[in-house]
DNA sequence: ACTTGTTCTGTTATCGATAACATAAACAGG
DNA sequence: CCTGTTTATGTTATCGATAACAGAACAAGT
């Protein structure tokens, strides 16, 4: 492989000269930093980032962990993110858990390796460990997605409970009073079970249900077979919360197959703000998270 | 920021020791390794793979470029190739192209300086200069997604326009004889137009309309959009195909505002096996790629 | 006792760029 | 014409780990 030394021969300068011309900083005469790159060019040199990293201590990078890359929400906080990033220099380094908090452990682990300038994790929940990790390691960290009672450094986010409250508030208000929540179980999505605390606390006084739909991120074919046994166990249901716009839009099939009328019968709110909520004939009740503008 | 040298002096050993302590490949006595990585631990080391990597010329990942994130099909490949290599050892460092052959120049580039142990990239239409830089770089080449005509090293893809041919004849056997296509424009999303190219070709000899439904990724509103149009323009179509689900789905929530009977008056087909294509009520006809396995 | 091999640890040089410092030439102002 | 400043370039040491080589201690086989 090709290298500045190579580029300096060829050019009859010194390895720094190459260097400050790869830099575009001006502190290299116009006319010798065109042919430099010149040279480099016909020579087919790329320059090498790991070099040039570990004498300057700066990686160009911010690792950013977001529970799964399939999910439209998360997809455009990263994308909000690598736009933020970019006038900066700086590229994001991504990864995911799959809501799972000793996963979301070992990829911290091995992104603080590569030393990120910044990381960005997802929700407020970790491993003391990961905690330990992050709080150590003399970066920023931000936090999204949630509003972590003791953060550890800077947060972007929100409550996920009060964005469920208001939606509840609204189909109270609307005069629906027997309402579900289909989410997941307790173990792994914490915000999709700050999700289901701010149901429980907003009902307080009313009949409800919770529908326990699996394992998170619950798919759309979760939530179908979550209102499948809604529909079973309570038919006098008047509205579903779900803990995403996808399951909710599960519900919303396995409503239709059923031949229950949606609104009419049963309304349907979900979470996110996702292409298929405002697609979907009827459209979903959602909340909007302003997903993008978080990244 | 600590480093071996410290967990060294600490404990009493060369530094020599205590990089083959970390690397785990039994050199180190084993209690003498437990000590070090006691120490070591204790002391809140994080080991600097960039030092590392200069070295040994081992970066340990593997450069993913596709198109977007937010797309269940790169997402569920991005899995595969993060499931596929992590028994190696390698991690994957993703970036999204937004279906602009210039921005994969930019990103292939930035990947190529880091020095990536393999490139994966998405598609087989890339510039020049992408072109010349992947064959250069010394690295393992994979291009997926497609059947470039002449790859650049190795390739893991199908045939986009077949996979639409395929469908073409399913409902020409069906008995559906005037179809219509919905795509995006012709300048950005070479899978988008391979599938088109299918859809024209499978349909020598028969009656059939293109409708441009804009810049790719055409979203569930785009597809609803154009739905529309080639409704107005040719009521008398007896089936669609999108160029994937998403629009597919766009279009089949059109036919449901409008009172027409999906798939007694239109049927609709897309691509991709998104999960919304399932949950859909009528669910649509779509074509597997099976995504996960080409990563 | 001697050779050979295995296991464990240490020493030195190096990966390819850049920070920090040094210097020569050009320039400006009095 | 001199001095102080700016501009453009070169020299040296260094970032933090690991490859390559070397050697000591010990076991096993002859």
């Amino acid at each position: 492989m090709i290298k500045m030394k190579d580029i300096a021969a060829a050019a009859g300068v010194s390895v720094m000269t190459v260097s400050r011309a790869f830099r575009a900083d001006g502190s290299v005469s116009a006319e010798r930093r065109a042919a430099i790159l010149a040279v480099a060019d016909q020579m087919g040199y790329v320059f090498d980032s790991t070099a040039s990293t570990l004498r300057s201590q700066k990686t160009g990078f911010v690792a950013v962990t977001i529970p799964s890359i399939n999910n439209g929400n998360f997809a455009d906080t990263v994308r909000g993110l690598t736009e933020g990033l970019r006038p900066a220099g700086l590229q994001v380094l991504l990864g995911y858990t799959d809501y799972n908090m000793a996963a979301e452990e070992a990829l911290i682990d091995a992104f603080l390796r590569r030393r990120p300038e910044a990381m960005v994790v997802t929700g407020g929940a970790h491993t003391d460990r990961a905690r330990r990790m992050l709080a150590g390691a003399g970066i920023p960290v931000v936090e999204i997605w949630d509003l972590p009672a003791n953060p550890i450094d800077r947060v972007v986010g929100f409550s996920n409970a009060a964005a469920v409250g208001l939606m509840v508030r609204h189909f109270l208000a609307v005069g629906y009073n027997r309402i579900a929540f289909i989410g997941g179980d307790a173990q792994r999505d914490t915000r999709g079970l700050d999700r289901r605390r701010g149901f429980v606390n907003a009902m307080a006084g009313h009949e409800y249900r919770l529908i326990d739909a699996g394992t998170p991120p619950i798919t759309m074919r979760e939530g179908a077979v979550a209102m499948g046994r809604l529909l079973d166990d309570w038919p006098q249901v008047q509205a579903v919360i779900c803990v995403s716009d996808l399951s909710a839009f599960g519900a919303l099939g396995e409503c239709q197959r059923r031949g229950v009328a949606v609104p009419g019968q049963v309304a349907i709110g979900g979470f996110g703000a996702f292409d298929v909520a405002a697609c979907a004939v009827p459209t979903i009740t959602t909340v909007d998270a302003f997903a993008h503008q978080i990244g």
